[in-house]
Parts: C-alpha cells; structure tokens; sequence
DNA sequence: GCCGTTTTCGGCCCGACTGTTTTCAGTCG
C-alpha cells in the first residue's frame, strides 16, 4: 500500500513535469551527454546561448528591433544555457521545440549554427552593428542606449576606443552621461577593464554572513522580522550575492543599520525600500524592508527565482490582476498584501511552494495539481552515517565525535574513517581498524548517548579494487566506498570502479559520487545511466556529501536518482563537530532533488537499516 | 520572437534606485 501510494505519486509528478515540456527533464538529458560521447563538432549549450545573447545584444544597440523580440532571444539564450541535453542535438532532431522559449525561429538559427558554423542574421547584424559595443553595453552603468550614443557620438566600437575616449576625458558630454556616470565607468576602466567577475562564494560561507547580518539587523529598534532570501534561501551551490528581507514599520530605518554594519565594506545603493552593501568578504548585500503586512509578499519576491516569479506573475494576469512585491492587486483595483508567503499562493489558488523548488523547472504545474512532495528536513535525519575522527585525518577524538552527535539527538553514528591507501589522510589499516572498535565497543557497552557502528569510508582504488578484503568489509556495520584517486580517468573506467563496488555485497554506500570540487574541479564523468541502474538493483545508496566544497551527489542527479529507485544517504562527512551542522546544506540538496523522508536512508530507525542491509546482502 | 484554461493575433512581469533629458529614461534585480 504504502508503497503502491509512493510509486503512483512519483508518477504523477513525473507524467506532470514531462507535460510542462521537459524542464525537469535532466534525467534523460544527462545520461545522453554523459553515456556517451557528445559529437565533438557540435556547438555547446553555452556556445548556442552566447550566440543567441549577442544576437539580442546588437540588436538592442541597433536599437530598430521591437523590445520583446530582443527579449525572446535573450529568453532563449537563458533556456539553453540551463538545458541538462544538447540543444544542437535536440534542434537537429527539431525538438529544441520542446523547450520553452524556443521557437521554430531560434530552433532553426540553432541548428544553422550547428550545421554551418555561423548564423547568417548574426552575421550581416555583425557588418551593421561592431560586435565589441556589446561588451561595452555590459559595463556597469552603460548599457545598449548609452553604448549605442557612444558609438554615433563619439565613434566607440570597443573596450579600446571606450578607454582612448574616457582618457581624453570626451566621455562626459556624451548623451546620456553626466560627470557621475563618466566618473564610475573611468573608474571601471581603471580598476582592470571589462565587467568585473563579481566574487561567488559557497552556500555555506554566504548563509554564515546571511544569517549573522539578519540577526543583527532584527535587532533594530521598529524591525519585527528579518529573514534570508534570494539564492541562499533557495539553497544554490553556489551564491553570487546575498538577499535580505525585513519587516518594519518604518522601512527607511533598515538600510542605514546594514550600511553602517561592521561587515559592510562600501554602500552601493540606498533608498526607503531598499539598500545595497558590498560586505568585506566581496559579495553583495541586497536588502528590501517593508511593512509587516506585506512581508509575505516581500519574502516571495525577494526569494524568487526570477523565472518563477514571472512565471507567477503571469499566471496572476491572466486572472487580472498584478503581482508584485507589495501586494496582489486584484481585479476589482484592490492591492491584497499578505503577511505570509502561504497567503501570496494561496491568493493565485496555489499551496506554498518550498523555496528550493522555486526554479521553473515544472513546480508550479505539480503545485496546482496538488502534487507537491513533502520535502525531508533536517529533523528527519535519525543517523549520520559518514563522518571522521582523529584516528585518520579528522580534527577531534572519537569520544568528542560522537558526543557531538549525541547532542544534536541523532540514534546512530558511524565512525567512518579512512581506510589505509589513504596515506596522505591518515587511512587505517586492519589492525588499527580493530584497536578503533575496542573504543567504540567499549563506548557503546556503557549504553549512553547514541548507538556507534563500526564503519569506514573504504577507498575504490584505480584499478576498481576496494581497499579492505571482503573477509574485512563483512565485519563492519557500515561500508561507505568513495573515488578519491584517478578522478581524471575516462568515463569508462570510472563507471567501472564505481559499479565494481556497487556489486559488492558489503558496500552500502557510495560516497560523494561525481567527486566534484566547486570552483575547482568538475565531477568525473560516468555513465550515469548504468550506475543508478546497478545502484537500484542492488540497493547500494549514493551519498549526498553535504561538505559545502562538495554537495555531491547535486540536486539534478539526486533527482535523477530518486526517479530510478535509488535510495540516499545524507552525510556531512564532519571532520570536526562542528561540521556536523552541514548536514543542513545536503538536506537542502536533497529537497531540491525533490527528495522526501522515503527516499534518505538514515532518516529511518537503525533497526529497519540493518533490514534494509541484510536484504542487501541476502540478494 | 514566443505563445494560448479568454487569444493563432496581439499581447508580452514589476518596481526601486540613480542620475540627469527637472518629469523621466536607463539600469538593475
């Protein structure tokens, strides 16, 4: 029953999200790039997208163009730069389509480009319009009006020609440019040309700075409520700014207080509903206040995405009525503002949204149909199943370990530690392997605090090869296998390591799969296909890691995953006790994948994991 | 150029901040 009810559910929202046109569609789309080879000849998404966005660019500068067709190319160019398939392979086979955004036009210019190389619109755009005023218009402060008066009134066609003039000091009797606007973009040019790579940073570094600037702004006296929203509260992996709602009843207080903060560095903007910081860890603050009547509608907004807001905003007018962040005007001509976001959906007859969802993947259409999951959280988790001590390279004792476990309330934790190809992390081999489970033996005879398996995170070694015997492995309560060598190999033999230890019968887990390193490596490539098949079949979990740095499985094979039947792990692989607060960040990940408390293994009783591995290895 | 639970034509999300064209356009999120 239970199960049958799982299973219909899945199907709803899957049969739900193929009808939105594949926006969830990362599935099929990753296991085509990844399974095999893409054709080497064929323009990349971001190559597509780039051509498509300086398409909408010239145009824009030409400035003949109807404004909403040089927004669908930029729409489109946004579309295919997030595509999880091949858009020239899905245009060759004329279903880019599918895609929203795209239509027969850009489908056709999209598999010009693929087949020829070039698009001829862009080209002869290219003879009318110099292809460099479109990195002049991206400048901060410039844009396509002001680049398009640079080039008829000062004959700018480059960054170059745009220096040459601004140190000729010709720039400010441009139109629409006064001695500010020249000031900031000299200034720009300055400090090492072009638009400036603005700082990212992890989910976890920016939800520290987020929630510590809350907190001290819901302290202002006549601020009732202070909350993170934007990207942080969304839960990306990766955070390009942070944003910041408060209640207030007078708004105009708020911004002050966050320019005046000691983690402020600079304002940058400043007005009666809204501030913005730059902070001295480089990112950028944005931060909207509001009265607490309408916070509801000003969390929704400033949480976006942008896609679903007007997504949202759409669906509001179609109904006649507007959305925006100060209330709902409703068809009468009355604004409805709404203390709580549960009251801004309800008002588009829609039930509450998770922030993590909020991506315009197909969530809207699974909200009105009543079948959104109900997302795992932090609170289910009953057991952390992969963390480290300082027998191998964690940074406190067992003892400290697990009573750091033991205070946040988990039943069960798993001393998983390095096992002794791992020289460089301290790895264990047998007989220190043996000497660690006194400790834990004698730990756990005392019955106090939560109950302490005897686990190790084994290393798959390049050959595919475990690093413990099986004899050895059969003795533990927990085996996590992990890549953490030849991460660079093909796509065939990683998939082989991997599967050889999914086949095995004493591995439950595998460990931070992809290996991915944010910022610093991609994750090796496999064939993902075949991994969740075997991972499926022989119901080894895949982890998601929830360090900050690595947050691996990501969401999209997370939900890959749960769609064939794998069951997760989540795992804050703590070094320290500390660490172990990041299992939030892979909750997070896991509710993005869509993931309820069914689909994560250590939300269960130990009890029932023990049943789950002895099935394993009776099977 | 895209798109349809009012539409295959006629629309297309919304407001804040900044600087400058002193009543608003450009830019941004």
């Amino acid at each position: 029953m239970g199960t049958y009810v799982r299973e219909h559910t899945c199907n709803m929202i899957y049969e739900l999200i193929s009808a939105e046109g594949d926006r969830l569609g990362g599935a099929r789309a990753i296991i085509s790039t990844m399974a095999k080879p893409r054709e080497p000849d064929l323009p990349t998404n971001g190559e597509i997208a780039d051509r498509l966005e300086l398409l909408g660019d010239l145009l824009e500068i030409e400035g003949d163009a109807v404004r909403h067709r040089v927004l669908a190319y930029r729409r489109g160019a946004v579309r295919v730069r997030s595509a999880s398939q091949s858009v020239a392979e899905m245009a060759l086979a004329g279903r880019a389509v599918d895609l929203p955004d795209i239509g027969a036009t850009l489908q056709a210019k999209i598999v010009e480009l693929a087949t020829t190389g070039d698009i001829a619109a862009l080209a002869r755009l290219r003879e009318r319009v110099p292809e460099g005023l479109a990195t002049v218009a991206r400048i901060d402060g410039i844009g396509p009006r002001r680049a398009r008066a640079l080039w008829s009134e000062r004959g700018v066609r480059d960054l170059d020609d745009l220096r040459a003039v601004a140190a000729e000091g010709r720039l400010k009797d441009v139109s629409g440019f006064g001695p500010r606007s020249a000031e900031r973009v000299v200034a720009q040019l300055e400090s090492g040309a072009g638009p400036p790579e603005r700082t990212r940073m992890s989910l976890g570094r920016a939800t520290e700075i987020a929630e510590a600037l809350a907190a001290d702004l819901a302290s202002v006296p006549g601020v009732s409520r202070v909350e993170v929203a934007g990207s942080v509260r969304r839960g990306l992996p990766d955070i390009g700014d942070i944003d910041l709602v408060a209640a207030a009843a007078d708004a105009a207080l708020v911004g002050p207080a966050l320019a005046e903060h000691p983690m402020t560095r600079a304002a940058l903007a400043q007005g009666p509903a809204s501030a913005a910081v730059e902070t001295h860890a480089g990112i950028r603050v944005e931060l909207k206040a509001g009265p607490p009547e309408s916070f509801g509608n000003l969390l929704q907004h400033a949480t976006g995405s942008a896609a679903h807001n007007i997504r949202l905003r759409e669906i509001a007018v179609r109904r006649g009525m507007s959305m925006s962040e100060l209330g709902i005007q409703m068809p009468d001509g009355t604004l409805h503002r709404s203390p709580t976001e549960e009251d801004v959906y309800g008002t588009l007859d829609l039930p509450w949204i998770p922030p993590e969802l909020r991506e315009d993947t197909g969530e809207i259409a699974v909200a009105a149909a009543g079948a959104l999951p109900t997302l795992v959280t932090e609170e289910d988790l009953r057991g952390e199943l992969h963390m480290h001590t300082d027998w191998s390279d964690g940074r406190a004792t067992l003892d400290q370990m697990v009573a750091a476990a033991g205070r946040l309330g988990l039943e069960y934790v798993a001393v998983s530690d390095h096992s002794k190809s791992l020289a460089m992390a301290g790895g264990l081999d047998e007989e220190r392997v043996r000497r660690q489970w006194e400790r834990i033996d004698e730990l756990n005879a005392r019955g106090e605090g939560p109950q302490i398996l005897r686990a190790c995170e084994v290393d798959i070694l390049a050959d595919g090869v475990l690093d413990f015997e099986d004899d050895f492995l059969a003795e533990f309560d927990w085996v996590t296998a992990s890549l953490h060598s030849g991460l660079s190999q093909g796509s065939e033999r990683i998939t082989a390591r991997l599967l050889a230890a999914i086949e095995s019968p004493h591995v439950d887990a595998i460990g931070h799969p992809t290996g991915r390193m944010l910022g610093r490596r991609t994750g090796s490539r496999f064939d993902v296909e075949r991994v969740l098949d075997r991972a499926a079949a022989t119901g080894t979990c895949l982890e998601i890691n929830s360090q900050p740095r690595r947050l691996d499985l990501p969401d999209h094979l997370a939900r890959q995953a749960i769609a064939a039947g794998v069951m997760l792990v989540i795992g804050s692989d703590a070094h320290s006790p500390a660490e172990l607060a990041f299992r939030r960040f892979g909750v997070t990940v896991a509710r993005r994948a869509g993931a309820r408390a069914a689909d994560i293994a250590n939300t269960r009783p130990f009890a029932e994991l023990v049943a789950l591995r002895s099935a394993q290895a009776a099977g």
